[in-house]
DNA sequence: CAGTAGGGATAGGGTTCA
DNA sequence: TTGAACCCTATCCCTACT
């Protein structure tokens, strides 16, 4: 089985797709996230679990940091 | 989180271990590595990120120094 | 089989200190 | 200042479950 050769940054654009994506559907709809932008997210070949994993990070409380709501 | 007490150099065994770990499993395969010469790697409470930090040292490019394949 | 949740592993930049 | 050892954490993978 095939690791990804690198690690490829989530863009900016990608990540506000997400949150759009996440008002529009909910939390854990990532694969209908997924279809909405898919003119985004195939650029780098994103996949739903890719959505779940961008979403965690991005809400997760950073150490020393105060919990904000994110969406 | 605790930091390590003290930075413990790599021995020559654990630097062999390492390359014939990588030999065997792959770059990449820390984990693996890591369990396969648990008994060499324990000693010193080494972790799978240490193996990989030791295989960057070990086959990075030196300053001024010709590059020459490693493994 | 497709999808999601959560734990775990890896990659690569950063940091420390001798 | 360089470099070996160590840290941080975003990204990616594995597996159980539905």
């Amino acid at each position: 089985k095939m690791r990804r050769a690198k690690r490829i940054p989530f863009t900016e654009v990608e990540k506000e797709c997400l949150l759009k994506g996440v008002k529009k559907f909910g939390v854990g709809s990532w694969a209908k996230i997924l279809d909405h932008y898919r003119d985004v997210f195939q650029v780098n070949d994103r996949s739903n679990v890719n959505l779940k994993d961008l979403y965690r990070n991005l809400t997760k409380v950073k150490a020393g940091e105060e919990w904000v709501p994110r969406i």
